[in-house]
DNA sequence: CTCGATATATATCGATTCTATATATGCTGA
DNA sequence: TCAGCATATATAGAATCGATATATATCGAG
């Protein structure tokens, strides 16, 4: 499933800028299980336009560039459907901490204490952010996927996954930190 | 992290191929963290060779082309204890199969049913090899990674995490298919 | 009040990486 | 016997990533 794919099923739930787009997969419901970059996402919604899948509508606004909202149209919901029907293809992870720490014995110990506080709580705030308890960057955009049917299921796959990664951590540091007396640390 | 240091810390382990380097991204202890295929791990091998910090001999086969194994030098290892103190980047992850579920609704019953069960089964059968239960494929080169100090911590994170998805997979079936008669099914 | 940081907004360059495929051969099981 | 899989290297072309450029507004610290 390529960036064009998802940017056209973001479109479906609402009209967005290139910039909304890309806010979605920062900080909306996206960010845990998909990430994509201004340099994918423009050319994605050229390509979609150029395919007549999504309209294009200039914005114009005070002192800022114009926006330019695009909107999904007929054949962008029939090609949306068509996409989404095709074999998944296999989870993509890519996890530099997972190699570090693989070859932990490689590091200095205070490059290996920073990078491993640094995941932990990184992790810590998206899974209170996740759960509501601090507040997020709340965009109007993101709250409209809050009512996709499939939202609950992916929302609580997403907090069931961080609880266990933080609780991994928080547990198993004497793996990696057993000759040190760094545990009181920070 | 690129491919380029990955490669180098596969052959800080043990001398290899190109070949049997993929192995390790496909089956070995990288398997469920970081993924290249042919297309990254080739040029990633002649840049290293390039840069002066792996050697190269040729081992002659009968039938089968010529195995060039490559091993890792003095600068090799250098470079790569340099490389491995950067800070990481965050982890990637791309799922199609989140985003199918976040769209079920556009998704025929029959597809997501069955992108479902082959996604379960998938991290069921993973998770088995991981725990030793079945008979993963098991290179000799693999198992090297078993005695590096960071190894316990790694695998029993994945161990981890995949169970938390075999379990949120097997319990909560009913967030996404609780209008249709299909529970009993297969 | 001014300077730096952050947010809004679009866009692209160059490097990296991915997918699919080509080549060549041996082995194994249906 | 013959298809499919394993061994083994390699690349073309497409997709994607990371960094950066442009332009302006706003907001808080000094």
């Amino acid at each position: 499933m390529d960036v064009k794919t998802v940017c056209l099923a973001i479109l479906s739930v609402s009209d967005a800028t290139g910039y909304e787009i890309r806010k979605q997969f920062e900080d909306g419901p996206f960010a845990y299980f998909y990430e994509a970059g201004y340099g994918s996402i423009y050319p994605a919604l050229n390509r979609l336009r150029e395919e007549g899948l999504v309209s294009v509508r200039n914005v114009p606004q005070e002192g800022k560039p114009d926006k330019k909202v695009y909107s999904i149209n007929d054949e962008g919901r029939t090609a949306l459907k068509e996409a989404m029907n095709e074999r998944p293809e296999h989870d993509r992870l890519r996890s530099d901490f997972l190699v570090m720490m693989l070859f932990a014995h490689k590091l200095d110990p205070k490059n290996r204490k920073e990078a491993y506080d640094t995941y932990l709580n990184f992790h810590r705030r998206h899974l209170a952010e996740m759960k509501g308890e601090i507040d997020g960057v709340c965009t109007e955009i993101g709250e409209c996927f809050d009512d996709l049917p499939g939202h609950d299921f992916v929302h609580g796959f997403g907090v069931a996954v961080y609880s266990t990664v933080v609780e991994y951590l928080e547990k198993n540091r004497h793996l990696l930190f057993s000759d040190e007396s760094d545990a009181a640390a920070e």
